[in-house]
DNA sequence: CGGTAGGTTGAAAGGGGTCAAGTTGTGTGG
DNA sequence: CCACACAACTTGACCCCTTTCAACCTACCG
């Protein structure tokens, strides 16, 4: 249940902020949040580019949390440790997520990047007074905070009260809504990480994904990604949630 | 794991509103957030105070979500509820917390009444009117949300990777924390309940309170409650978290 | 090609669940 | 005020799902 392995603190480049608007414009929390206003994102025009490598840290808990980020592409881990190392996953962000949105002044959590990811930096100062210039801001960032406490009572059921199968199934059904469209998923995080956020552990989920593959409920592609053969049966395993 | 028992949806009695201000005045999540203005309540004059009696519904997951609630007193469980009837009880609400800010038009928890409870109805459309006319409200709420959020990533920790005593003596820990002074705190939840909110049974939840007490880690006082006889030994026990 | 990390599979052990039987406590009615 | 009924709680014995420990396989990368 260890294996962590973050490299550096550091991002690899850091692009200047005007940038910030040549990019595809991120959505705040896709498929997760109503998205009331559709005017150019205030946040944008104070957030600096960072980009990240595979396997690098972002922040770490304990650390003083002067910004907040939002994924604008590649996949992020958050995650709580315990003294002994016993680690749980609080989640997967993906393009559109915020993060450090704790508004404590340190990080209660630490943030890693699981494949080359690419965050908008928010310096927690820039951040307040935008606060203060745009009131209504706080009206969205409300509604994705909310969002996010929803998706982590979701969890406290999984986590409390489903079986190893059942938190598989509920886990892949899960990506597979945030992916849409198609039925294939990418699964760029290792067994390790689905474990650390299932409560369970390596062997049990390899267990799992054997057993729904030979159910034919899953298929594995190559590229570590995953199709999903018979969404419905899954939601049925995965008791309605 | 059962034993659901509410009664009925409508609460006791129903005061008027202007009582609101002789109540005495609701903290803003005690402990858990740092009020930043303290000029008189804003949503109390638009809350109508209700009573509901023990072991009464407030409101069930999938109704519509019409008002948000604020405790003034007694204790609320909030929780989610499989298919098949297992229970997972998201947390416990005293007074000053807020309960239904899930801002989606049905409710995705339910919620009831341990205790005698008083709490303050606001109703969605005078939220949203509300919020419009102080802005200034939106970023207490947003304040208030993410430590609700903070606090559900501590319980997935609990829930995914501490073993049955770490997360009896986690639970004990927290609840002292928000009693705070003396070292005894109410626990007028059922064995049943405590099971529901850490992934556990309640017979496994009374051999964790048999073990607590036989190693003078806490007393069983009358009336429900517990004294904590060395925190330290329990902050130990749970892992630091 | 060889080294290594990640993944899969097997066998055994254990923590917590399940089932069952007491025990205590509490609210109600006589 | 006491007696009863019923629910909540406790305790014990047994079982099972998941973990643990271990071996092996596979893929990627130098």
């Amino acid at each position: 249940m260890l294996a962590h392995t973050a490299i550096a603190a550091q991002p690899t480049r850091v692009l200047p902020g005007p940038l910030a608007s040549a990019m595809p414009m991120p959505r705040v929390a896709p498929s997760r949040t109503p998205t009331t206003t559709n005017d150019i994102d205030p946040l944008a025009t104070i957030a600096q580019l960072r980009v990240f490598d595979r396997e690098q840290a972002i922040f770490a808990e304990g650390e003083a949390a002067d910004a907040v980020f939002r994924v604008v592409d590649g996949m992020i881990r958050l995650y709580k440790l315990l003294p002994d190392g016993r680690r749980q996953i609080i989640g997967f962000l993906q393009a559109g997520d915020m993060v450090g949105l704790a508004f404590a002044d340190r990080y209660l959590y630490s943030a890693e990047a699981i494949t080359a990811s690419t965050v908008q930096r928010i310096a927690r100062s820039q951040l307040d007074a935008l606060l203060d210039a745009q009131p209504a801001l706080a009206r969205r960032l409300l509604s994705v905070t909310t969002s996010e406490l929803v998706a982590a009572q979701d969890q406290m059921l999984l986590l409390g009260r489903k079986s190893a199968l059942e938190k598989l199934a509920s886990f892949l059904l899960a990506l597979g809504r945030r992916a849409g469209a198609g039925r294939a998923i990418a699964l760029p995080m290792s067994r390790c990480d689905i474990a650390d956020h299932l409560g369970l552990t390596t062997e049990t989920v390899s267990r799992g994904f054997t057993k729904l593959k030979t159910s034919r409920l899953i298929r594995i592609l190559d590229g570590g990604r995953v199709e999903l053969l018979d969404a419905e049966a899954l939601a049925d395993l995965a008791d309605c949630a």
